[in-house]
DNA sequence: ACGCAATGTACCGTGCCGCTTAACACTTGG
DNA sequence: CCAAGTGTTAAGCGGCACGGTACATTGCGT
């Protein structure tokens, strides 16, 4: 390696933090990835480092991702970039948007709709939908590229999928491949709020290769 | 490690895929993550295998997340297929999740995560996010690949992007590229529920390296 | 007070593999 | 043809990723 890399230390100490914070021990994790209790704890001391195979363990069975783990730790200063990117309100940045400034789209009797992103994002719409109480059933149904995903908050939605019906209540969350034809509606006497991501499909997303 | 590992050779296959995505060659990717030309090359052909740091330098060289890399070849392939198939319960379909049936993760003081899909996105996480009451600031700030869309559903959460602090009420939504450095605590009395979309970046996306 | 179980840690290896240098076979172009 | 590029192979060194064991400490229960 390089003369100039940085030093992997941290990396114990992101073990030990994600380790106690799932309430395990040091033998408890070195069983669950396989390794004995002492190398754990060389590594979480940063006296040693764990191979790739098992930091990819330590990471499933404490379920953190690998950034978590590896990414270097916060310069502090002020970031390298673009000078200018430095972000002093997030919403003016465009990042955070007020509950109260959502684009909402009215459909007539239909759901409103409204947009939870500042500008229009490349390949996706992130969406909070509200139907309003005893909506019919929509007498047609939708197709399209992408895959969806959705979340009821509060009330009762009504769902249709490749002819399937079902009802979502409060927390429960649908996920659908958007060329399966669907339809939703509001059969039930109260407002429904919905959270919808709708992710159009990746160009080269056919199958990992051969 | 244990003996029911994985075979981590199509590391290598996944390694050659990425450099020859970008253009790059053996030695030229070699020189900038810092090692021999035929180590390289030994890891790509599956006789060899990279450390943890020269793993993750080729994960910032190509671009490409630790997880592109890493994460075991598609288990899910019970993709939902073809139109066609009749679905009948849309949640044996693995379709529909239902509130009380989300795999959550409890991590010791910190926010309990609930994955809202059945198995496991590919490129995406639908999330629900419970921040207790009163947590204090992660000393730890996350970068990662991708994107991410988020909207409070109850209480208050403090966000920092970008060394940018704001809070988020009820409604309030958040979307930024996962590679600044944020970081999320509730420091309010209250719970927080909100709803976490991360998308991975696309394959399509090339990176800037001049 | 005593054990005793469980925690994390120190020490002492050793075999493997991450990595190197050197040379190889092949293609391209001038 | 040679020169300069590509990826590949072979042989070997040395560090470190790991295991085993013993230890110091805390916190039980009796």
């Amino acid at each position: 390696m390089a003369e100039h890399e940085t030093q992997w230390d941290f990396v114990g100490t992101r073990v030990r933090q994600a380790r106690a914070d799932a309430g395990m021990t040091v033998r408890e994790l070195a069983r669950r990835i396989g390794v004995s209790a002492s190398h754990v704890s060389q590594v979480e001391r940063g006296i040693g480092a764990f191979s790739v195979p098992a930091l990819y363990a330590v990471a499933r069975e404490l379920d953190v991702s690998m950034h978590a783990l590896l990414d270097p730790p916060d310069p502090s200063s002020s970031r390298d970039g673009r000078p200018g990117s430095a972000v002093v309100d997030l919403v003016e940045a465009g990042i955070v948007q007020r509950a109260s400034e959502h684009p909402s789209i009215m459909l007539g009797s239909g759901p409103r709709w409204s947009r939870l992103t500042a500008g229009g994002e490349e390949n996706a719409e992130f969406l909070e939908v509200v139907y309003a109480p005893r909506t019919a059933r929509p007498d047609v149904d939708i197709r399209h590229e992408g895959r969806e995903y959705g979340i009821v908050i509060t009330g009762e939605l009504t769902v249709e999928v490749d002819g399937a019906t079902t009802t979502l209540g409060a927390g429960d969350s649908i996920v659908f491949d958007s060329t399966r034809p669907h339809r939703f509606w509001n059969s039930s006497d109260g407002e429904v709020r919905a959270i919808w991501f709708v992710r159009d499909t990746l160009p080269g997303e056919a199958a990992p290769h051969a």
